[in-house]
DNA sequence: GTGAAAGCGCTAACAA
DNA sequence: TTGTTAGCGCTTTCAC
């Protein structure tokens, strides 16, 4: 016997039926008008059209996703929405998702392994068409449980021999080189790198840039001037304070990323040092705040907006035409200079 | 006919039967185990807990939201999420509703109208069980969609007459009185307020307090101190710039929100004035940021906490407990100042 | 072109 | 206690 009162209080929702009733055509008339079907006559599309607008009807999501197999629903995992260089990914991601019709899943993994892995278990229980792990770190530890639920994923910076995962590539390397060719021409020659956490590809990858650029510029990088920071504003602090510890000091510094740069920034500020009179400092990443920050920050811009559409685009390919055996599974993304007012050459007092 | 071949490529998804046949039991009593009901014999449920995990099982809540008719989604709409109060606020929201079993749906507004619209119909789409509209303005827009559809939701300082929608009240006065009378004790008189756009319930609501914090503290308020800036950082430089035109200037600035004092402190910064020696600043939110400024900004605490928890339980209430009539559908979340080190004594030298 | 009907994977009423 | 079964609202064969 069918259950009579349900958990709905009174005005139920319309649903495909009621339409198909009003409009006088099936149900699968109903479904094949919504769903752009070329089959539907104009005068019955009209109809049930009209009655869609009348009753104020939508299709329930999760209907269609039991039947369909697909949710037009994208994870995406960053490793803390709090840090300003997320939200603006996730800005550029959800825009472009719901562009396309579908919505999206935030979480942030906080850099811990446990909990990404219980992002990961989330979204697959809500039936994701794909997952985008923008953590930059610890991708390896959820890669099973993604890979065998046979779920599309895009990892940044993390290859994945695997037919439904993608690779985003960053090419941090042109931006770096255009920074230290700029701070060679500025005329300085002693230049430092606060590194970020080694827990971290980007961090090695940036840092390995940065070495190669300097030799690029025939300068030689003092073991002391690379120091290990954690990407953040207090990180930037302390690497500044390490480096004025030192008997020699670099004239310029370039930092693992713009929260290091700001530290400094503001380290600096906290000694007396003016930058960029005294110092040179560039950040990565070009985060909105860079341009307000005292003095504004030359920094290597990493396009938030170019990053979302590739993860977009990588997992929509996956998701949408599976079979297709010619999938573009890399993609890159550039860096470029930014000029502010946060490099100068250097005093020649020192 | 059924059908033979789905879009699952290979090694379909173990679903609740496969579940039952290897625990040789009936699908009702896995559904029963899993959902906690006590009338499984733990005999049973040993069993069926054995063949979830020997399959790696877990249930497809799209299945279970169309029969139960509850998602276990919740829906939170920010002004937007690049603005740095928001992202906090979603981080906490988030952590809660996952601690209690819920996904959330984070969309931003971006301050349009027609784009709120849009996000609430999404969520609507997607039959969220509930909808935190974190906007503070053009809460109006919505409440027609939202309250037909029968869905629970909380405002910011918006008041409905509907018994599924709550509203969290935010006490500035209790913060800005403090900040006010901490400046007066500190030996201003002169004290000017960068309000934030009149298009925010917020905003006018954090001037007419700073306006009964004034008369409180026997003070009064100049026309043109008051001056309606955007709640950016940039909008806090023009202001800023504004107040530096007139004869007569204030000897402290209070600020709406936090972006306006930074932006207050980088226009002083530029024209020479030091903080807070020349100008007392103090900022409204406490974003993380506040504590790195230069120098660190005296601030009205308001607790993304306490308000991610608030909009939470309203919300969660509603959904689990709807028949309950003696729900709670108001909330109040405090303010309280932070000193730090952007208020000083005014100098005498004027 | 259109409609009838079979499920998608689950929950809950009812029977046993 | 446990099992059987009727749908939740939709898409998609298949028959007309």
């Amino acid at each position: 016997m069918p259950r009579k009162a349900t958990h709905k209080t009174a005005g139920k929702m319309p649903d495909i039926r009621s339409v198909a009733a009003l409009a006088k055509v099936s149900i699968a008339t109903v479904s094949r008008t919504i769903n752009g079907s070329p089959l539907v006559s104009e005068r019955l599309s009209k109809r049930v059209w009209q009655a869609i607008k009348q009753l104020n009807y939508f299709p329930n999501t999760h209907a269609r996703t039991l039947v369909s197999g697909r949710s037009r629903l994208l994870g995406i995992i960053v490793e803390n929405i709090t840090n300003p260089f997320f939200p603006e990914l996730v800005q550029s991601f959800e825009e472009i998702a719901v562009r396309h019709g579908y919505e999206i899943l935030v979480s942030s993994s906080n850099s811990d392994p446990a909990v990404l892995t219980t992002c990961v278990r989330r979204m697959l229980e809500r039936k994701v068409d794909g997952v985008a792990v923008m953590t930059f770190g610890e991708e390896e530890t959820v890669l099973d449980q993604l890979v065998h639920r046979n779920v599309p994923i895009v990892l940044a910076e993390f290859r994945l021999e695997d037919p439904k995962a993608s690779t985003i590539l960053l090419d941090y390397s042109s931006g770096i080189h255009s920074a230290v060719r700029h701070l060679f021409e500025l005329g300085h020659r002693s230049i430092a790198f606060l590194a970020g956490p080694h827990t971290l590809h980007s961090a090695i990858t940036r840092e390995n840039d940065f070495r190669a650029a300097m030799q690029a510029a025939g300068l030689t990088v003092q073991k002391k001037w690379v120091i290990e920071c954690d990407h953040t504003l207090k990180g930037g602090m302390s690497g500044f304070a390490q480096l004025q510890k030192l008997a020699t000091r670099p004239t310029a510094i370039v930092c693992s990323n713009d929260m290091t740069a700001i530290g400094v920034l503001r380290a600096a500020y906290m000694e007396g040092l003016r930058v960029p009179q005294d110092l040179s400092v560039v950040g990565l990443d070009d985060i909105d705040f860079a341009e307000f920050t005292l003095p504004p920050l030359t920094t290597i811009r990493l396009s938030r907006v170019d990053l979302a559409r590739a993860a977009f685009e990588a997992l929509r390919s996956h998701a949408e035409d599976p079979a297709n055996p010619k999938i573009q599974r890399e993609f890159l993304v550039s860096t470029s200079l930014v000029l502010r007012g946060s490099t100068a050459a250097p005093s020649t007092k020192p």
